[in-house]
RNA sequence: GCCCUCAUCGUCUAGGGGACUAGGACGUAGGCCUUUCAAGCCUAAAACCGGGGUUCGAAUCCCCGUGAGGGCACCA
């Protein structure tokens, strides 16, 4: 039996990390047995509808590796995929349940449901779902509330008695007992189907054979299984996997609640986050597969390729987790440093160019050696490189702040002219020259004989950063006439103060 | 309120009765290196939720607590 299993999101507009997840085990699981990954999209819910949510949803994929065999975007119209496609095919079915017994028409509205729940709650009644009002109408009664013309809803007739079990793969048999199940709504009075009768149908259709979905779903699966019982269908093997924590481990992780760290920043919930901040693919995809699961051998950092082969549903921890993002951040630096520089520059250039700055391709280049071991997120470039873009001033220089305990100012003065003739009239500025000269200059007018505290005042002078990269790395990118301009300056501020 | 799930360092995890003085990683602290910041290397602190069983022997199995989470919609 080949497997098959699928990625279903509701079109909330974005990719939700946690949904991700979900979407990167099922992916693995299909891998693994050369099965197939199908992306369908859940989009009965007129209400939520968002626009270009679709695509969304599949540029996050996409931009993972998470590729798919079947749904949406592959191969002709994606309408078998899309369930507000397919509301005939959900109305008969839900139809059939209705005349084989297994499902009734229900005439409440919604503001008596709600009525009634209220009531129920006032009076300390515990609290269950619907009260099954309608279950027990003749069928005359039935007659008279149509030819009314009153709406309706179909709900599911649970059993009232007896146990539902669910093997989940991952947890093992959960018994429910059957008076907890609703009669749930499988066909909603705008003729859509609800998440479990869509559900159900188009799994046994699509003929998934595992369904990897979140623990949320846990409450709901015995409903689903009674659902492909009364089909006479048979259910495909769950494995309910463990929900991702928002920060505080107080709840589901969420755009709306606490989103806060411990120091209270805001923390990505949607992939599109993490991709503008600069994670690498790669690097998210590992990470994600540490959160829940893990390789063994105490290895952290591994590739799709070796991990698909050992990815088991009963290694998968149960337990819910948070994400851990400072260890996101080491796993991106590390994926980062093995970057070509060529290849990292052309990851970083995006950012850069939507920050304003206009940096040519070699002075670019010339920096990712230094930049690779520093940077954690694409993103942080921008500030990093901040003496190569728009803004020229950096921070204000005096002439204390040019000067060391080994380097007095009347050394510093003669040491930095020393600098801005070599710059102004060197016969070579590369990396190589420039390093010569400025050790030399160093070694020369320090009290120790050490180039250590004038190369640190150097680079300040030329990146006027505080945090920036090397100095000899910086004043390649800078080139030869604004390294000249800014030590002018600096030997312009060491005169003055006299 | 009812039902369900879960429980190992701060965090992510390894562990499936003896190999556990509980391993790894991130983070943290200290050190080395050092032109800032990093990276790298070395070192350190840091956990089996509690109580009962079962067993010669429990982090591992069972029960009861406790805590946390999820669900109880014409949302998914």
């Amino acid at each position: 039996m080949t497997v098959r299993v699928r990625f279903a999101p509701s079109p909330t507009g974005y990719l939700h990390i946690g949904s991700a997840r979900s979407a990167l085990f099922n992916w693995m699981f299909a891998r693994k047995h050369g099965g197939q990954f199908i992306l369908r999209l859940e989009d009965t819910d007129q209400k939520r509808e968002v626009a270009g949510a679709n695509e969304a949803i599949m540029r996050d994929l996409r931009w993972l590796g998470l590729d798919w065999d079947e749904g949406l975007d592959i191969g002709g119209p994606a309408g078998p995929y899309v369930q507000s496609e397919r509301a005939e095919l959900y109305r008969e079915w839900a139809g059939w349940l209705v005349e084989h017994g297994y499902a009734y028409k229900c005439f409440c509205t919604a503001e008596e449901l709600e009525e009634r729940r209220q009531a129920a709650v006032a009076a300390k009644q515990p609290f269950v779902g619907y009260d099954r009002r309608c279950r027990t109408l003749t069928a005359d009664e039935n007659a008279v509330r149509e030819a009314e013309g009153r709406g309706y809803v179909i709900r599911f007739m649970a059993p009232l008695a007896g146990e539902t079990i669910i093997n989940d793969a991952i947890r093992g048999p959960i018994t429910f007992h059957n008076e907890q199940i609703g009669d749930m709504v499988m066909l909603k009075s705008d003729g859509l189907p609800t998440y479990h009768l869509a559900n159900v149908v188009d799994d046994h259709f699509m003929g998934i054979t595992h369904i990897l979905r979140a623990d949320e779903w846990i409450s709901t699966a015995p409903l689903h299984i009674n659902i492909y019982a009364a089909f006479g269908w048979q259910a495909p093997v769950y494995a309910h996997l463990p929900l991702v924590l928002d920060p505080s481990g107080k709840g589901k992780l969420s755009k709306r609640t606490q989103a806060f760290d411990d120091e209270g920043h805001e923390v990505f919930v949607k992939v599109e986050e993490f991709r503008d901040a600069g994670y690498l693919p790669v690097a998210l995809r590992n990470f994600l597969a540490n959160v829940g699961w893990s390789f063994g051998e105490d290895r952290e950092k591994f590739a799709m390729e070796e991990a698909i082969p050992r990815f088991e549903l009963e290694d998968i921890n149960p337990a819910p987790s948070r994400l851990p993002y400072s260890k996101l951040d080491w796993l991106n630096g590390q994926y980062i440093q093995e970057m070509e520089p060529e290849e990292l520059a052309r990851a970083v250039r995006p950012f850069l160019e939507r920050a304003g700055y206009a940096v040519n391709d070699e002075a670019l280049r010339s920096l990712m050696p230094a930049m690779s071991v520093r940077l954690k997120q694409l993103r942080e470039a921008v500030d990093f490189l901040a003496f190569l873009g728009p803004d020229e001033d950096g921070v204000a220089l005096t002439a204390e702040d040019l000067t060391h305990k080994k380097l007095p100012h009347t050394e510093a003065l003669t040491a930095f002219r020393e600098a801005r003739d070599f710059v102004r009239d060197g016969e070579r500025y590369n990396l190589e020259a420039i390093k010569e000269a400025f050790y030399a200059i160093g070694e020369r007018y320090t009290s120790n004989q050490k180039a250590g505290s004038f190369l640190g005042l150097a680079r300040l002078a030329v990146t006027r950063q505080k945090v920036s990269p090397p100095l000899f790395e910086s004043m390649v990118a800078l080139g030869r006439q604004r390294a000249l301009a800014r030590l002018e300056e600096v030997v312009a501020i060491l005169e003055a103060s006299g």
